[in-house]
DNA sequence: CGTAGCTGTTATAGAACAGCTACGGTGCTCTATT
């Protein structure tokens, strides 16, 4: 595509100039003009917007005013192929897609294209750069911005699911490091860490809008024996439609489904167990109001943009604050008033904790893998090594990501592994099984901040601003705690003095390094390295030195 | 960690129960058949 002429550094108005005129967009806000400004001024950038507020603008804009192609990791083919049809609608350049949906024919047609530079956008999931041939392809052509959608997966489902999302890193040096855009709605202070260490981000700049959704009501029912379920169908039945039921389990979802229309409620069920064709159905009819309750486990969701979702309600606790927030987020994106309530049984937190130690391997297995890997000439495609150990596809995937944490391995962008030369053999299955128990301790600790948020007394709304960084403090007066008095109508006087500086890094006694996330009460948070979060009592923190200064 | 579902026992007919096992969530891709 020819590009058009624009100043080397366009201000403000020439921006929303070519925003309007080109892209047929309303004028840019403030995040939009910071994020594209941040990329043509040639820095790596991680974007933290709400869904619904223009991030797709953002790598548009950039990737229109730059020369050369822009490729873009997309999480789930259906995603890709939306985001394809609406750049059709504009004319801002070819786009196109490689995933396996496509002929080998087709295959090769596009990535022709793209070499030739005849493409301006390549839509890609991340386990494409698997083939040898594509990576060439993409080194061949000229490439200046590489954007990752939904960039909260590479924490979300690198360590455990989809470890391709650890390596896009490796791949964009392998590409010689043309501008990152990482970009999602939602991410915790220590996700973003995680975002721009492991994508590599250089001179990274980090922009984030504000994560206050006044228009959501926040409510927890908390049951100790099991009215849960009855509770949660009056509820149902009761709410303003149409809206989301988010069930921790495929049968769970079916039950529920099945209860509620017993009762003359146009509602549906939606799982990853579904026929494709029977979800797409599914999730059109809810985009056309035609479902009035989708009853879902959080295969639902992603690049979902319904305005008029009334409520979000979770049968069952959610993983983390991390996807609890994302999942609500889905409520009340037309800004009028909407509900987001958990109702808490706190046995559903064994579910979930089964969940986030998923994926262990025993020390006998870690050791199995480097036996044959020991015998290898040369690297190895993980497939070929699985034909030669005794383990099953997800065994070895977490063997192998272990190995790789540990320094034990060295993986190659196209995800191709070897033995790193070392002289401590012996100790590598005990080495794996420590970076296996700190990953298990940092997963408990988040569900456990989901937890805390459940069993609160205070605002929940600062709860969980603060969770994700945003110096609010409550109350903030439309919370079931606030609204039932429970929360203190004074804010609630934080420490007078503040002995660790909030971000800093301290060192506990037994629980190492970690960063000050914040002062509750007379307490203090700390996201430690090996173990997750911890709260602890301030006073006894000091009396006993508990803690010191990183650089002290 | 908890639950659903199966098997076997008991004891001679049908049912009740203990004990064991498998399963529980997110998606890409590739391959072998229709």
């Amino acid at each position: 595509m020819a590009k058009r002429f624009t100043p080397p550094h366009p201000d403000r108005s020439d921006l929303n100039q070519i925003a309007q005129e080109r892209f047929g967009y309303s004028e840019l806000h403030p995040g939009q003009y910071a994020a594209v400004q941040s990329i043509l001024d040639g820095r790596d950038t991680l974007v933290i917007m709400p869904t619904g507020s223009g991030k797709s603008a953002i790598y548009q804009i950039a990737a229109y005013l730059l020369p050369g192609s822009t490729v873009v990791v997309s999480p789930l083919i259906a995603l890709q192929r939306d985001q394809v049809q609406s750049i059709a609608e504009q004319d801002i350049g070819d786009a196109a897609v490689v995933n396996s949906t496509l002929s080998p024919a087709e295959r090769r047609e596009t990535l022709e294209n793209l070499e030739e530079g005849s493409l301006e956008f390549l839509f890609l999931a991340p386990e494409q750069f698997n083939s040898p041939e594509t990576l060439d392809r993409l080194q061949a052509a000229e490439l200046s911005l590489f954007v990752i959608d939904e960039a909260h997966c590479i924490s979300a489902w690198g360590h455990d699911f989809r470890p391709d999302y650890l390596r896009l890193g490796q791949v964009i040096e392998a590409l010689g490091h043309p501008r990152i855009l990482a970009l999602t709605a939602t991410a915790a202070p220590p996700v973003r860490q995680e975002m721009v260490e492991r994508l590599g981000m250089q001179r990274a700049s980090v922009i984030v809008e504000g994560f206050d959704r006044p228009n959501i009501r926040l409510a927890v029912e908390r049951f100790d024996d099991d009215q849960k379920a009855e509770h949660l169908l009056h509820r149902v039945m009761q709410a303003e439609k149409p809206g989301i039921v988010y069930v921790a389990t495929r049968k769970g979802t079916e039950e529920l489904a099945n209860q509620l229309q017993e009762r003359d409620i146009q509602a549906h069920f939606y799982h990853a167990g579904m026929k494709a064709s029977d979800r797409q159905q599914t999730e059109a009819a809810f985009m056309a109001d035609e479902i009035e309750v989708l009853v879902a486990t959080t295969a639902f969701g992603m690049g979902i943009d319904k305005p008029n979702v009334r409520f979000v309600f979770h049968a069952d606790i959610s993983d983390s604050l991390d996807s609890y927030y994302q999942e609500i987020g889905r409520a009340g994106r037309d800004g009028e008033a909407a509900q987001a309530l958990l109702f808490y049984h706190p046995e559903d937190l064994n579910l979930r904790r089964f969940f986030s130690a998923g994926g262990q391997v025993d020390e006998a297995q870690v050791e199995q893998v480097v036996e044959v890997l020991q015998h290898q000439p040369q690297a190895i495609a993980p497939k070929e090594l699985q034909a030669q150990v005794d383990l099953s596809k997800s065994k070895l995937r977490s063997a192998l990501n272990h190995l790789a944490e540990v320094g034990a391995i060295e993986v190659s962008p196209t995800g191709d592994v070897s033995l790193k030369e070392t002289d401590h053999l012996e100790d590598i299955g005990a080495a794996v099984a420590q970076v296996q128990e700190r990953y298990k301790q940092v997963e408990r600790s988040r569900l456990e901040m989901m937890r805390n948020y459940a069993e609160i007394r205070s605002c929940r709304r600062e709860y969980l601003l603060n969770y994700f960084g945003e110096n609010y403090s409550g109350p903030c007066g439309y919370c079931d705690n606030c609204q039932a008095g429970t929360a203190p109508v004074e804010p609630e006087a934080e420490p007078k003095h503040q002995p660790y500086a909030l971000d800093s890094q301290v060192v506990h006694k037994s629980w190492g390094e970690g960063t000050v996330m914040r002062y509750e009460a007379e307490k203090i948070v700390i996201l430690f390295d090996q173990v997750g979060y911890k709260t602890l009592d301030l006073k006894t923190a000091l009396l006993r030195q508990l803690l010191r200064r990183k650089d002290d």
